[in-house]
DNA sequence: TCCCGGCGTTAAGACTCGCGTAAGGTTCGA
DNA sequence: TCGAACCTTACGCGAGTCTTAACGCCGGGA
């Protein structure tokens, strides 16, 4: 696997000095200036993620949720402000590490690669739980019926609770991460995909499991 | 395993006031505050390590190094002095994360869940109480009448219980994090949850002993 | 250009399930 | 023994969920 890193920043003049040194550290950085465009990057592409959270365009909160919810990549934080709370609530989001500017780029590489160096289990691209077999390159499912074919949602969805197999997964969060964002939550789409997906999954339905009043969770069947 | 975290630390009252942090955040905190005595201790015990820089005896950058020779555990710096020349330092002899003196407590916490959610996205924030034990993330629960279903204000309350394991705890701090605010104290809505947890506990029901005229508290069995 | 199939979304009705309340019984402490 | 605090059961409402059906958008092909 190649050392590439995203670096999402808008500030030029820091931007380029943090490639600069990344560059020097061995990495091999790409550097996107706007929230929007980092959007629509597949997170699975890269080593590690280092994100600017005051971003013009999508918040970089929102980008965070985003990225973890589709990836396990490690994302580091960085932000202007020293600000606790918003610390803690980037960290529990998932981030990885969290640094403050102004800080020496030195000290930024350092923990890249603290969080690189980190033992990196997952990194399969395929996830079985149960009888139920995720193939995240290929998108495809296989179950104890054989192969069967998704529509994109229903294989983010599915892809999703995959990923947390075992845990209960919320239902915003599920929506997030498989359908277009600004939805009204309170909407009954996100039911409606589920069931398609547990007729698709026929016979291993009962693998889907719904955790009354947070969502659903994916369990293997024994 | 277990949600041990192994605390070095020789200031008494920070030590105590991270210890109680710990505690109500599920984990189970094992304070040492010589140096020396980290010294003897196997790190692979341990979830995550927290670690004072600053300690008499041996210092603490000895023991980092012993402790990333020995083993993968995730280390966990504190210290009193920002300074970034140390900062790289620890971060390349192996520590995980770095986090200088003031800070809240909670800051700690999420920064050490953030470590711990690496290794095996499930199995962790996992709080065993005698027989019963508690799955946070999947909100299952099992006793020794095998997996049981709760229902989201019995799984908050039965939560929040296993949380401060071992005390008692107030009726109202039970309402106020199961229930719906803007509620009746002064009903016996939260007598009829608690009636139909234990039922749910069978065997195990008492565990779940009443405190009169406080509340209710969640014991080891044996 | 028009048609058609795939897909996401919305709407609506039926249904399940959890929650709160009432009411009567029981236990605890003084 | 008395009263307050607590336990338990039963029941109805409403929130949350499941399912079916239909609508609208977008693509490819004729």
């Amino acid at each position: 696997m190649s050392n590439r890193i995203l670096l999402v920043e808008d500030d030029l003049a820091l931007g380029q000095q943090v490639v600069d040194t990344l560059s020097q550290a061995g990495f091999d950085p790409h550097w996107v200036q706007d929230g929007d465009a980092a959007r629509g990057l597949n997170p699975d592409d890269y080593r590690v993620i280092v994100l600017d959270l005051m971003l013009p365009g999508t918040y970089g909160m929102d980008l965070l949720k985003r990225y973890r919810t589709k990836s396990e990549v490690p994302v580091l934080i960085l932000s202007a402000r020293d600000d606790t709370a918003d610390k803690i609530r980037g960290l529990k989001l998932g981030a990885d590490d969290y640094v403050t500017k102004p800080f020496f780029p030195e000290e930024l590489v350092a923990r890249i690669q603290a969080c690189v160096r980190r033992p990196n289990l997952v990194g399969t691209k395929r996830i079985v739980v149960g009888a139920i077999q995720i193939d995240l390159e290929r998108r495809e499912v296989t179950t104890s019926d054989g192969t069967l074919s998704l529509t994109p949602v229903e294989f983010e969805i599915l892809a999703l609770l995959a990923r947390r197999k075992g845990s209960a997964v919320t239902r915003d969060a599920l929506v997030d991460a498989a359908l277009d964002t600004a939805h009204d939550r309170s909407r009954r789409t996100l039911d409606v995909h589920i069931s398609r997906l547990r007729g698709k999954l026929r016979s291993d339905a009962a693998q889907l499991e719904t955790v009354w009043g947070i969502g659903y969770r994916l369990s293997e069947g024994s």
